[in-house]
RNA sequence: GGGCGGUUAGCUCAGCGGCAGAGUAUCGGUCUUACAAACCGGGGGUCGCAGGUUCGAACCCUGCACCGCCCA
């Protein structure tokens, strides 16, 4: 006799031991070989910061149940994991804690010191990545798992720089960034956050140079940032202010007149405002348009530097002093000012690295930026120059990586050129799938339109909502914004560029007496002032007077060993900026493959091999293009976009073809989780209190479509181990502490209070999970306690009871509904579609239904028979979503009944992971069958609704009677024995003319109508029944109206109307009968 | 400022032209020999607001309000 299991399912008592079969299995393993039918994931690299969170979570299983479905559909199947070495975020949090732990900054460690920090700190957190990734049930394959930074990697990223360079897609220009002073790098966009904080407005006047008559003697500017004024290089007026002021009017009184009455008041004020400062200041402004039209300077204030007025229209008439300073060196919008004036004014950068000043700043040199700027401003007012300082709130950017302002920052940076090129770019050099585009952006654009495909055919698409994702994509590129790849870090990959600047006269000299190499390992361009650049092995005229930079990349390490001294003796350096961590990440779909040359990638020993094995083909071959990303939203412009330019560009073929954008997490409160706001959740604290399923359970579950998910949070109590809402709980000494509401005392939820204990963060949500798991658990537990050990015999359907028949048409049914489901990305309708099959007609019917025949030997064969097919598919169907608990179960049905089927055997596996994933069997299909086990539900619940209703409880046997005819009544005869059981009945009398004894309780179906005799309560009875003739009188009105509607009788589809003339007949009948069973109570 | 989403039961979300749903919470009943982490039953809605299209609108269109994300 099998041992009897538990009543509960205990994930920490399984989830190591199945991890362990599987690996010990290699069950994860991807091998090449003959089948065509491949799937192919990329993890969403995560990067070495910390540890995962409930969003990785999400990313991660997303991935799984993919990948194992794929696994059970037979195909070969990869998933390579890893994780990203993330520059600046993991630079920085080791800087912050070099600093926190020791008081020592990066360059106490100097270069070499500093790596070793970061690699220690990398080594820690990627075995806790991994570690949280294998108690998720991730079936990636461990052994071929990558690093941005290792040998594999590194050696793709040399090789993709030096062919983007090489094509003269690489280039190095000035341009103003958001510069991180604290971490002395350049920040891109995303890495900045804006905070408004109470600022000041000063108004500065600058002396105008040699005043004719009736001129003004100064001209005022307004500033936030005072400081920013010693790199000034011009003062801009409106070209036009009368103009601008009557344009902006007008489209105000445009706005007015389409306004509802309570906004009038606001845009009248506005207006109001706009004419007084017309009136106040529009006289000077045209005078000062006149003055910059002849060209004449003012007198820049502490530097005593002359700058030119000009005319541009971004100085807005309507705003400040209606004149505005130009320093197109630390503002971006100067900036773009400058480039429309560069004949005429010059470009001063005035910070150095580190937020100081530097030369350029005169007597300010070597202050620091907020130091300075209290000096200027009392500068400027011993001078008499500071006309006032209002208060103002402004938006500040900070650097999300160090908390510090930003600073815009004109430094020289390199960049990939995304836009179009002339003569075009040529994709997939020497791949065989060579194509052209027209440049890297407009060959990611095209691989999502409709009527193109890559040479081999493929073309991407987003799920699950195309258009909008597709969108987001496409106007993202369309900016062609060139991307700027450098970053002044010290950890990445080093630029592999070895540069200096010559005078035009002397630089085809330097070439000359360059090293000769290969030009397959040595790239050469000389580069102008504006970075435009060309090879060197075409002649171009260079200007004798300019200034040129002679460019030189090296492919890889041994050209460095060769030829860096020559390089070095010719005066030129190798560049000391890192590769933005993105650009490396770009490459991942194929660098991880050992692209570009498997057979020589650098590997350790141990991992799977790269390259070609007997005769199968190497990785890269096989595995790309691959088949999914799966990923949130905010990555499809970061990372999405990179790898479809990068694929292509280099491999002629794109990354992969789907691109599966799921939801983000939320808390309660609808701010995005994570760790340092104190709201987010750590997988393994719901894995440890719920189990890796029920986590599992509730993710896919959660994963409807394309909305962001809230997640209400809760803390663990660390005093009484109750639940503490946080979207309630008071907070205590700082926001991330709170107080217990029974004890009163404060507990913390980050870690950070020494003296504080913590409490862990989790979800209620999850509880649903383990339920489902229970449910699950038991449902198999009965049935192995009812198989035995049962032997497979063939069996026909034919043969079998209706309730099999239903169950097994059920069955095909949710086998092809789950399967479409997964197949269009939705895997909340997927695990639904399962639950509502496995809970709501296997659990709550089939097995019910079947309890007494399993006491019957004659009866049992065919029903276990049936169980243990059901059982084996709902295994194989929900592995994918929960892992674990089937592979236990799975392991027992096996141990039972090794061999399962009605007709034929279903294929076996030792392991469910191997097993085949369900097929449907459309013969198996019943619709009558359906129909009449539909009808005999309805009935069944029609008596347990009397019964509750009249609170006679399920172990009082009752007598019911059946009024009805037919094929409803044959249903009922048929199953008579089924519904005395369900319904708790003694008896069950059943005919077209039974009377409805005098004190019976009545339910009216369709179709037929119940009595319970004997325990009537007249006065519920009557509630009951008025209250059921009111819910259908209101019905039968809304179905007479609109049949009695002409336009919809002649309109709509006849099969439409036909359904609601069948509906009124019903429901007139039922009225009828709940009306003459109320007059019989007396009511 | 521009773009994209969202607003449906107390909460979290499905549904996207033809009878308003699920899970959870809540209420009542049951320890019915797989499961009380369960079972049986009930109550609960102006589908954000205002117009329009349609025989028919939660669903399509327009405007507005509020929330979120992305880009300036």
């Amino acid at each position: 006799m099998p041992e009897e299991l538990p009543k509960h399912y205990e994930p920490g008592r399984h989830e190591t031991s199945v991890t362990k079969r599987w690996l010990e299995a290699d069950a994860f393993a991807a091998v090449p070989d003959g089948r065509t039918g491949r799937y192919v994931i990329m993890m969403p690299l995560p990067n070495v910061t910390g540890a995962l969170h409930m969003g990785h979570a999400m990313d991660n299983v997303m991935q799984d149940l993919l990948i194992r479905w794929h696994r059970m559909m037979g195909e070969n199947t990869l998933w390579m994991a890893g994780t990203d070495h993330a520059g600046i975020a993991t630079q920085a949090v080791v800087e912050k804690r070099l600093f926190e732990l020791e008081g020592k900054t990066r360059h106490d460690l100097g270069r070499e010191g500093l790596g070793a920090r970061i690699w220690a700190w990398k080594d820690e957190y990627q075995q806790r990545i991994i570690r949280q990734q294998q108690s998720m049930g991730c079936s990636c394959d461990w052994k071929r798992q990558r690093f941005t930074m290792d040998p594999v990697c590194g050696r793709a990223v040399r090789e993709a720089f030096f062919r983007l360079f090489r094509d003269g897609l690489i280039y190095r220009g000035n341009r103003l960034v958001n510069w991180d002073c604290q971490l002395q790098t350049a920040v891109s966009d995303d890495e900045i956050v804006y905070e408004k904080v109470q600022g000041h407005f000063w108004h500065i006047k600058y002396p105008v140079l040699d005043p004719g008559p009736g001129e003004p003697a100064f001209v005022v500017v307004a500033t936030t940032r005072p400081e920013t004024m010693l790199g000034d290089t011009a003062v801009a007026v409106h070209p036009d202010p009368a103009g601008e002021f009557e344009r902006q009017a007008g489209l105000l009184r445009e706005k007015l007149a389409a306004a509802p009455k309570k906004e009038r008041g606001e845009i009248e004020a506005e207006l109001e405002r706009i004419e007084i400062r017309k009136a106040e200041v529009l006289p000077v402004l045209i005078r000062l348009r006149d003055m910059a039209a002849r060209g004449r300077k003012v007198l820049l204030p502490l530097l005593d530097r002359e700058i030119p007025l000009i005319l541009d229209a971004w100085a807005d008439p309507a705003l400040g002093t209606g004149c505005v300073k130009i320093t197109p060196g630390h503002d971006p919008n100067d900036y773009g000012v400058w480039s429309r004036h560069r004949e005429r004014i010059g470009i001063v950068n005035i910070l150095n690295h580190d937020g100081s000043l530097n030369a350029a700043a005169g007597p300010y040199a070597g202050q620091d930026r907020f130091e300075a700027r209290k000096k200027v401003v009392s500068d400027l007012k011993t001078r008499g120059l500071l006309e006032s300082v209002k208060d103002r709130e402004i938006e500040i950017g900070h650097s999300d990586r160090s908390k510090t302002p930003i600073e815009p920052y004109l430094s020289k940076q390199w960049f990939v050129k995304m836009g179009d090129v002339e003569g075009g770019i040529l994709c997939g050099r020497g791949t065989g799938k060579e194509f052209r585009a027209a440049g890297l952006a407009r060959a990611a654009i095209d691989g999502i339109r409709e009527n193109w495909a890559s040479p081999s055919g493929l073309r991407l698409t987003f799920a699950p909502d195309h258009k909008r994702y597709g969108g987001t994509y496409r106007s993202w590129l369309a900016e062609k914004r060139d991307w700027c790849i450098s970053r002044q870090l010290w950890w990445g990959h080093r630029i592999p560029i070895w540069h200096a600047e010559f005078g035009g006269a002397e630089i085809a000299a330097v070439v000359a007496a360059l090293p000769k190499a290969d030009s397959a390992r040595m790239a050469v361009r000389i580069a102008d002032a504006d970075g435009r650049s060309y090879d060197v092995g075409k002649t171009r005229s260079l200007d004798a007077k300019s200034r040129y930079s002679l460019l030189v990349s090296l492919l890889d390490e041994a050209a460095e060993k060769k030829l860096t001294p020559a390089l070095e003796a010719a005066g030129l350096a190798r560049d000391p900026d890192v590769l933005d961590t993105w650009f490396s990440s770009a490459l991942w779909p194929f660098s991880t493959l050992g692209w570009p040359d498997p057979e020589t990638a650098a590997l350790d020993p141990g991992p799977r091999p790269l390259g070609a094995v007997e005769g199968r083909p190497d990785a890269l071959a096989y595995y790309y293009p691959g088949s999914c990303l799966v990923t949130a939203r905010d990555i499809i412009t970061l990372w999405v976009a990179r790898m479809m330019i990068m694929g292509l560009y280099l491999l002629g073929d794109l990354p992969f073809t789907d691109c599966f954008i799921h939801a983000n997490i939320q808390d309660g409160k609808g701010e995005r989780m994570s760790k340092s706001k104190g709201n987010g959740i750590d997988p393994e604290d719901i894995i440890e209190r719920y189990g890796t399923d029920a986590m599992r359970y509730v993710l896919c579950d959660m994963q409807t479509g394309t909305q962001d998910i809230r997640l209400p949070v809760q803390a663990v109590s660390p005093f009484t181990g109750e639940l503490v809402d946080l979207s309630t709980a008071k907070h205590g000494r700082t926001i991330f502490t709170y107080l217990d509401p029974k004890v009163g005392k404060e507990f913390d939820v980050l870690g950070t209070m020494p003296d504080l204990p913590v409490a862990k963060i989790i979800s209620e949500r999850f509880e649903t999970g383990r339920a489902f798991c229970t449910k699950l658990w038991n449902a198999a537990r009965f049935a192995l306690m009812n198989l035995g050990e049962h032997r497979f015999e063939p069996l026909q359907p034919a043969g079998l009871a209706a309730e099999d028949r239903w169950i097994l048409s059920r069955l095909t049914r949710v086998i092809d509904r789950v399967t479409g489901e997964l197949r269009a990305y939705n895997p909340s309708a997927a695990i639904g579609a399962a639950r509502d099959f496995f809970w709501g007609e296997l659990c709550d019917w089939y097995l019910e239904i079947i309890k007494p025949r399993l006491k019957d030997e004659a009866a049992a064969p065919a029903a276990r028979a049936v169980l243990a097919l059901a059982l084996d598919q709902v295994l194989r169907l929900f592995h994918p979503f929960v892992p674990f608990i089937t592979e236990v179960l799975w392991d027992k049905l096996n141990a039972q009944c090794p061999v399962r089927g009605l007709d034929r055997p279903l294929p076996s596996s030792e392991l469910l992971i191997r097993a085949a994933w369900p097929e449907p069997r459309t013969e198996w299909l019943d619709e009558a069958v359906e129909a009449d086990m539909q009808f005999f539900q309805d009935a069944v619940r029609g008596i347990r609704d009397l019964r509750s209703r009249h609170g006679l409880p399920p172990g009082r046997k009752l007598e019911a009677l059946v009024k009805a005819g037919g094929r409803n009544a044959d249903i009922l005869r048929r199953m008579e024995s089924l519904v005395v059981h369900l319904g708790g009945l003694a008896s069950l009398r059943v005919g077209a003319d039974l009377e409805k004894p005098a004190t019976a309780a009545a339910q009216v179906l369709a179709g037929a109508e119940i009595y319970l005799a004997g325990f009537i309560d007249p006065g519920k009875e009557r509630e009951r029944l008025s209250a059921q003739r009111v819910k259908l009188l209101e019905d039968v009105r809304k179905t007479e109206a609109r049949l009695g509607n002409p336009g919809f009788v002649e309109r709509a589809p006849a099969d439409v109307v036909e359904k609601e003339r069948r509906r009124l007949e019903e429901m007139t009948a039922q009225v009828e009968l709940v009306e003459s069973n109320l007059k019989a109570l007396g009511g």
